[in-house]
RNA sequence: GGAGAUGUCGAAUAGUGGCUGAUUUCGCAUCUUUGCUAAAGAUGUAAGCCUGAAAGGGCUUCGAGGGUUCGAAUCCCUCCAUCUCCGCCA
């Protein structure tokens, strides 16, 4: 959400801004509406004010019949004031519909484009494997030396389940505890406090983190109401929700660890087989708050950016970096990084982190705040990057495919595998 | 699942229809006194919105949302949270 004030003084920047996301909104039609609600507004707080004036004067006299009369008085105010209560009401609603709906302005750094197709590459790190024989898919290479159970797991779970079995689970933990470590290490100067939070998430913190109301159709949602979050930003964001933070506190940075749920409403078709798309997987998450500035977001954007980078390097997967155009930019988003881990067996770059800041998108929604020098409430800005998901697995077993169908284990993860170096047919 | 109790300004607390946007204590900030500290005293101590060049004025907020009333922290309803007891499950 952005202020409405901000929105009054710049609309042809927020028009410009929806534009370049592809957004269809109309500025015009929230300012008009904006006009009828502080018109409305005024009158209904003149006429609060008369109520509470007269009043006062009821309780002061004494004489029965002027109060009389000033009590029918009163009534006819009353009467009046409901009525126009009411129509604010109703504008009321209409505007903070619209309100929610503002696409927050995207940097000037973010290249025009209509969807991923346009996304720029800034860097590649790393080189994709030159293999002597086909490579395998991880499905196939998984399947092979039982490491995860896909027929048994849409029996269970239904369409995209799975069991993960064996090495393939003694991977993933290596990797959850690889990355704990990697930030328990980045915690000077500051500290990344790590966190499980939940994923069975009230209406609230969507609408703040900005998922709701445009993206109900992607959330599982319970019979008494909350809904499953796909990441753990959601709970993470909601956790300082409507507090007032110490300047001192900032930047306070988080590393969530969360499952994630994804309804895939839009992508049926898409990425059948395999670990890629999922309905349930887990995902360690970095959340950070800092103080309202510019320079202090893109400061951090660049930080959690980077440890994505420094993780996929250690782990030695290939991948490259690209900077999301507009029209790839979700609603509230101001500039976004995708890290995409080379994926041999579909010989693709695929997604496998999102780094991306708001300003105070989110924290507006969802009133998050502290106190600056100069005295005055602002509210801080936020920003979030995966840290590990499920997809750096798959991509990490594509890439250090052998011949023989076994996996090369990374040095990195060795220790935390007891000292496995290989997961081969026994 | 059943029965009951509670939710007030940073904390604790007063407050059962108008004189209460709200008592008192603590905390905090500034100032005074002081060789320094402590102690004492004085003053102040929310946020949001509307309006205004500003000064200022106005409205809203006592867990949240509705309702009754000319008027609600106070009465009624719903929800949320916490606590106690019972039941159920492990």
């Amino acid at each position: 959400m952005l202020d409405i004030r901000f929105i009054r003084e710049n609309k042809e920047l927020v028009a410009a801004g929806a534009k370049k996301k592809h957004i269809d909104f109309d500025v015009d039609a929230l300012l008009a509406l904006d006009d009828k609600r502080r018109e409305l507004m005024t009158s209904v707080e003149a006429k609060r004010a008369e109520q509470n004036a007269v009043s006062e004067k009821i309780v002061q006299t004494s004489d029965a019949a002027e109060k009389q009369q000033m009590i029918a008085q009163m009534k006819e105010v009353k009467d009046a004031l409901t009525v126009q209560e009411e129509e604010l009401k109703g504008i009321l609603k209409e505007w903070q519909l619209l309100m929610v709906a503002v696409p927050n302005i995207p940097d000037m750094s973010v290249p025009d484009g209509a969807d991923d197709a346009d996304n720029m590459e800034i860097r590649t790190w790393g080189e994709q494997p030159a293999f002597s024989f086909e490579p395998k898919s991880h499905t196939d290479l998984m399947l092979e030396l039982d490491m995860v159970d896909f027929d048994r797991g849409t029996k269970v779970s239904g369409f995209r389940g799975y069991f993960l079995k064996n090495d393939g689970v003694r991977l993933q933990f290596a990797m959850w505890n690889f990355v704990q470590d990697f930030f328990i290490k980045k915690s000077a100067p500051q500290k990344w406090t790590p966190m499980v939070v939940p994923s069975l998430v009230r209406r609230e913190p969507f609408m703040g983190t900005g998922y709701l109301p445009q993206s109900e159709e992607d959330l599982y949602k319970t019979q008494d109401g909350e809904y499953l979050s796909g990441t753990a930003e959601v709970a993470t964001m909601a956790y300082y929700m409507d507090e007032v933070l110490d300047k001192s506190q900032l930047p306070i940075k988080m590393l969530a660890f969360s499952p994630a749920f994804r309804r895939e409403a839009g992508s049926h078709g898409k990425d059948t087989k395999g670990l890629i798309r999922v309905h349930e997987f887990y995902k360690l998450e970095q959340v950070v708050l800092c103080e309202a500035s510019h320079a202090e977001s893109v400061k951090y954007h660049e930080e959690v950016t980077a440890n994505a980078e420094e993780i996929m390097q250690a782990l030695g997967i290939p991948y490259r970096v690209v900077v999301n155009c507009g029209g790839d930019l979700g609603l509230g988003q101001v500039k976004k990084y995708d890290i995409e881990a080379w994926v041999p067996a579909e010989k693709k770059y695929r997604e496998t982190h999102s780094a991306s800041y708001f300003h105070d998108f989110q924290t507006r929604r969802l009133n998050i705040r502290y106190k600056d020098e100069d005295g005055k409430m602002k509210f801080v800005h936020s920003l979030n990057n995966t840290a590990l998901s499920g997809r750096p697995m798959v991509a990490l077993i594509e890439n250090f495919q052998q011949p023989d169908g076994s996996i090369n284990i990374p040095e990195a993860l060795v220790p935390y595998m007891g000292g496995q170096t290989v997961i081969k047919k026994i």
